[in-house]
DNA sequence: TATTAACCGAGACGGTACGTCGGGTCTTGTA
DNA sequence: TACAAGACCCGACGTACCGTCTCGGTTAATA
């Protein structure tokens, strides 16, 4: 069932994989996905075109591998002691990952090309978000075992509320440099944190009565 | 103080206008970002190609602003007595207004576009973000004559909180939407709102004495 | 029957019309039929396209009454003591005529626009060649004068000559610099006076017998 | 000589070659020079525009080549025993040809054109004029075989004549048809082969008494 | 060692859309 | 009315990229 492995004819060369993916990432960078043409990145590789589409189908095909070799690069979480400098630390080592060009414009093509594609959503879901949601999971960890945080009872609102503070963090920090267009600095990271541990300023403390959630 | 100029000549046509953008949304809806064509629109709209590129340098500028159109129709707070309330229904209706293709797929192309096009990037935030930060401000305006947010003093501190919660928001969303690729339905709205106003569950209500922030 | 002057409303402006002819001329030098465009001219001219169309129908009808006035220039016949040093000289002189690039691009033109249009046919045969062929009635009377030409007695015969004459000096002239894209320089116009005057070199004196033609 | 190169890649194909030259004519005859478009002698030859633009860069290139085969199968020089009467078919012959308005149309237009485009000068003399030049050699060839005609002993000056008698021929032709307006007809051509073969009608010097005609 | 099938580079090919340009018309406000 | 300005529709222009298709030539496993 498996790939019989072809065994006639000259192998396809392993030298000619690397160039072009390389290629590809390097105009990526410089040209961003709409920009980037099959011509180029074959030029850039030294390389005919017809050996691109021998090994891939299409444009898509090729950048959304580029890019994901692009994101193996994985982000570690700190420990400053306190839930609060270890979520603005997180921040702010995310906000300079996707200051990198590459990142942010390979990153974005690849979930602009999901938004109609099934398949490559559900790689994004699997080899991004589930790898970098582990990050919430150690940081509520050791919060809880600071006592900064409530242990939750329920297990399956538990992991459901791991999955929402992952958007909210990432979503934040995507928006605010993607789309608002503006710095994500140390001022930003803290006023977030303050909103995320403590939520929006209400009036009166006594507003709140014991027990509830 | 904008509009001073444009005295001689024939005024261009605003029943243009309505009809490029109205053809616009109509070609995004059936064909998507990539498969729409000037020409097409054009056609649409009854008008001459030359007279969208008088309006509009690009594709992606054209798109940008029949994006922008799509949310200022779609988007309207509600008041629904409360600000909790209000949070999650406005979450629900940013939620659904994603979950239609064209709306999706356009804004992520438009945004996608913007990581390597500074130009892009300044008409998204004028005919987008600014645009949309209207509900923060006025959210936050009917939450505080109701006594549910403290009203603050530094009106940059103010405008700065403002920025703040439509990253939170617009964010959470559309990273889950987009990125996570999951749905947003009501238990999440509810959850998020509970996060967005009360922050992490602390452990003690007593917990934080003295010397915090 | 003539034009009934038209009364009422503002008049046309004369001032416009000279600017109009003027601009067309330097743009015809300047740029050649094909390149010339209305835009241009009314700029050049300080004056609405809506004013140009208002007196001419046409990109055409335009630049024919433009290349009209600028060949009112006429060619004068030198008269240098021979028939064959007229000839010579008449050629030397239309040569440099066509040397001048708007001369030489304006009347291009409106030989091409006449190939298909038969008002401007009549029109060309009118202005510019029935006034330049007197230069071959002249020079012939001249010439007979001088006993260098035999005095043709068929009067039809004698028009048909001076027709054909014309057509073979003009003809020649323009072909070799327009087509053959070569010079008309003192060498060439020495050959083609002999050419004319002679015919094509018989090898046997003897061959043309007495009577003959 | 000229082509050792071009080894490598695909080759281009000759069929499109005959298949565009022969839509151009065609649209040439059935459209005129200024209706022509390149996109509809694509779709007439089967073919993309791209592959129009690989060969000529032009129109104006493009209806050259296309003339220059039109020439080259109409025109062949009749042998007909006599040089004069040789002359006198070829005259016929090209007037014949010009009287078709597809030929006279084109061949104008690009004529006009070239007066301020030096690289159609030179496609227009090595497409057409050098290789209908070819008529007079040959012509003349067969008549000093006859010994109709003197043999130079100068080559230069043979090749001087050759040209000359070249611009003669098409020039009267030409100017005839095009700026005269007047029909190439029998009579004509004789007058035209008498005056090219004798030249003007001299009293002879001395030869003929007083008092001749 | 010779065969041979699949590889490789180069580049032409049919398409489709792009963004621009010019022709000729229409619509303003002003003189 | 004419005028300057400039928007309008139309249609062709020449370019760029896509993904496919020959070419002539190379290369490793097989026979």
């Amino acid at each position: 069932m498996s790939p019989p492995a072809r065994r006639t004819g000259r192998p396809r060369s392993a030298e000619a994989d690397r160039a072009i993916l390389g290629a590809t990432r390097a105009a990526l960078v410089e040209l961003g996905w709409s920009k980037l043409t099959m011509g180029d990145v074959a030029a850039r590789a030294g390389v005919a075109k017809t050996t691109l589409y021998r090994r891939w189908t299409n444009k898509s095909e090729l950048v959304v591998d580029a890019v994901a070799a692009l994101l193996d690069e994985q982000l570690e979480l700190p420990d400053l002691g306190s839930l609060r400098a270890d979520v603005e630390e997180t921040v702010l080592r995310f906000a300079a990952l996707l200051a990198r060009p590459e990142a942010r414009t390979s990153l974005m093509a690849v979930v602009a090309e999901a938004t109609r594609d099934e398949a490559l959503r559900e790689r994004i879901r699997t080899a991004i978000v589930d790898r970098q949601k582990r990050l919430v999971l150690l940081g509520r960890e050791r919060a809880q075992a600071r006592g900064e945080l409530l242990r939750e009872a329920d297990l399956a609102a538990a992991a459901r509320n791991a999955d929402l503070i992952f958007d909210v963090i990432a979503g934040a920090v995507m928006h605010r440099t993607l789309v608002s267009a503006d710095a994500v600095d140390a001022p930003w990271a803290r006023d977030f944190a303050e909103l995320l541990l403590c939520g929006l300023p209400a009036p009166a403390p006594a507003q709140k009565p014991a027990g509830s959630v």
